[in-house]
Formats: structure tokens, C-alpha cells, sequence
DNA sequence: TCGTTCCATGTGATTGTATAACATTACAGA
DNA sequence: TCTGTAATGTTATACAATCACATGGAACGA
């Protein structure tokens, strides 16, 4: 795989392959610069700074991981700082959050409008998005059926990633 | 609907409708007591009262709140006695864990074998449960493409409830 | 019956996660 | 320039979860 090329795709949607990583910094940040000049956003240093902390591996990061790194980078080091950017990228789909292990971690395709689903190795705490289609899922039938009105859900497996499960086996 | 019989089924999986939840409390306990006599274990009297606890209300309680009223019953009032009892709960099956809300509901169904999946009432914050094919899931598939091996899934909707709705219509 | 073992409970202290509240600063548009 | 709004900074605090260690009681075998 040839540095600086896009390496994630909807058809191919895993963090678990091994791939060209500076490709993924490079790429996010430049995705959600161009989704942030389209809406009008404001991608400040803090929020940019942020995204680039998680773009930088496919794991989760507690938000004060984030805060430290933050620090050492010379932004502020207050909870709220990492809360507020945070919030920015989640609410604007540049990152989400994995309620299982309260961390957050980029988006791996910014540019689809996506139901994203996760898979948690418990072993190596990689976490790979995968694409699904949220109106066929059995719980779509499910509120359509009571009348629930979804706005929001999470979806998130936790197991072994076939990394793992490899060393595991051998 | 008559009080004393069950009036929550697997056809019919919702807390949102209005029911008779006595029944639910009662049944719940006996449920969970026939359970832990099947595979010998100790329903003790702290496990008892947070289970019932729980049943008490379709709505996911944070073990503190818990823990308050295990105070008032005269229990042990520091956080592990609520945090092992709900352990306990949730991993035989007889509690879930709302992860969104890092807080915990009584299940709806505790003699069927489930992959539950929540909808979670924003304004009102009930918490129903329904049943998901696990095997047909969009992540099942996602998982069996990329070799992941899946232990445990969460799913859980956030949005507005029938009840909720109708009052935000009118 | 005694003692051992295991499990459950009780308690204090600590760590991690998240938000409330309020002051201040940067910025875009009138 | 003025002004309203959004973003940042900071303090304090609420809520969630775990660690470490002491105590008590039921089950089991000697």
C-alpha cells in the first residue's frame, strides 16, 4: 500500500489489516478540513489537535489520555478542554465514542453518512468500524413496531480480533 | 390486564407500554429465584434487593442511586456491595447493563437465552428491551468477513418513546 | 465436632470519567 | 467600533468504578 493514499474504504472498513498508517492521519485531517469549510465550521487548533491525537491509532482513547497529551502539546489541561473538542467530533461525525470503554476514537470513513458498528478486541483493545444499514436491523423493526423513535444508536461487539486469535491458537 | 401473571413476553418485549408492574417485580424475583436454584446459585439477600430494586422501575438506575437505597434498607452503603451484587446480575443474565447511560436495568426476559437491544427514551429516560436475531446482524457479518470473533454485543437506540412523543406532538 | 476453605460481605481509600458554573477571550457581522 | 455569539480557560464537584484488606458464614471433609 503506497504512502498517502486512502486506505480505508466502505467495502473494506477495518482497522484490523495491517495498512499505511500516515495515510490515516494525513487523510482525516484532511476530510474533516474540507467537511468543516463545506458546514461552516470552525476546526480550531484544539479540535484539529484532538482528531490528530486519535487519528493516530485504532484503538479508543480515554479523554484524559487525550488531556495529557494535549499538555504536553501546550493547550489547556482542564477536563472540559478535551470534552469540548471531543464533543465537536462526535456531534459532527469526525469521531464516536465507544460507550463500552467511555473513550473515543476517529472516524474511519468521515465522508459517508453512516450507522457505524464496532468491534472491541479485548485482548489487544484495537476497535475496527464497520458500515451497517440501519433500517434493516432487527432493532429498526423493533421500534418501528412500538413506535420508538431512533435518533441515535450504538452499536458495539467486544471479542478477539484475528490478530489475536492467531496468537492465541498458535 | 391482571395483576399477579406475567405480562411481559418475548412477543411482546416492550416497557413503554402501560402494564400491570406488579407482576413485574414479583415475576422478575421468582424468575431469577427458580434460576439460581437451577444452577446452584446463592441468591443472597444483597442480590435480592438490588434485583428487586431494579424491577422496580423500566428505567436503567446508576449504582449509586442503587446504593442509596441499599443504604435505606440497611445494607452495606459503599460502592462495591452495589457493584459486586449488579456483577452478579448481569453476568447470569438477570440484569443488563445500559452502557450509554453507564447505569443498569432488570431484564426483561430472564429464562430465554438473548442478545437484548435497548431503546433508550431520551426524554423520560424508560428503557425498553427487545430481542435481536444475533446470528443475521449487519456486525454478524461484518465479523465473519474479517475472522473477528465475537463474545458479547451491545445495542442500544437513544431517541423518543410513544408516550413521549405523543406529548411533544400535541 | 472441629477446622479448613471458599465465597460473600463490609469498609476505607483511591482512581477514572464527566459536567456545572462562571470568567475571559476571539471573532464575525451590523 | 460595537455587539452578540462561539470558543476557551479554570475551579470545583458529581458520578462511576476499582483496589486492598478485614470480617463472617455456609459447605465440606477429616
Amino acid at each position: 500500500m503506497t504512502s498517502g493514499s486512502s486506505n480505508i474504504s466502505a467495502q473494506n472498513p477495518l482497522g484490523f489489516a495491517r495498512h499505511d498508517h500516515t495515510a490515516c492521519v494525513t487523510d482525516g485531517l484532511l476530510a474533516a478540513e474540507s467537511r468543516c469549510a463545506d458546514e461552516g465550521l470552525r476546526f480550531t487548533p484544539v479540535r484539529r489537535k484532538v482528531l490528530e491525537i486519535l487519528l493516530q491509532d485504532h484503538r479508543a482513547l480515554g479523554a484524559y489520555v487525550i488531556l495529557d497529551r494535549l499538555r504536553e502539546d501546550g493547550f489547556g489541561s482542564q477536563p472540559p478542554v478535551a470534552y469540548r473538542a471531543l464533543d465537536f467530533l462526535v456531534s459532527h461525525g469526525l469521531a464516536h465514542k465507544i460507550e463500552r470503554l467511555n473513550a473515543f476514537i476517529a472516524c474511519a470513513h468521515p465522508n459517508a453518512i453512516h450507522a457505524p458498528a464496532f468491534m472491541i478486541c479485548r485482548l489487544c483493545e484495537s476497535v475496527a468500524e464497520a458500515q451497517t444499514e440501519s433500517t434493516r436491523s432487527a432493532l429498526a423493526s423493533a421500534a418501528k413496531a412500538t413506535g420508538f423513535q431512533i435518533e441515535r444508536t450504538a452499536v458495539e461487539a467486544e471479542g478477539v480480533c484475528p490478530a489475536c486469535l492467531e496468537k492465541t491458537d498458535a
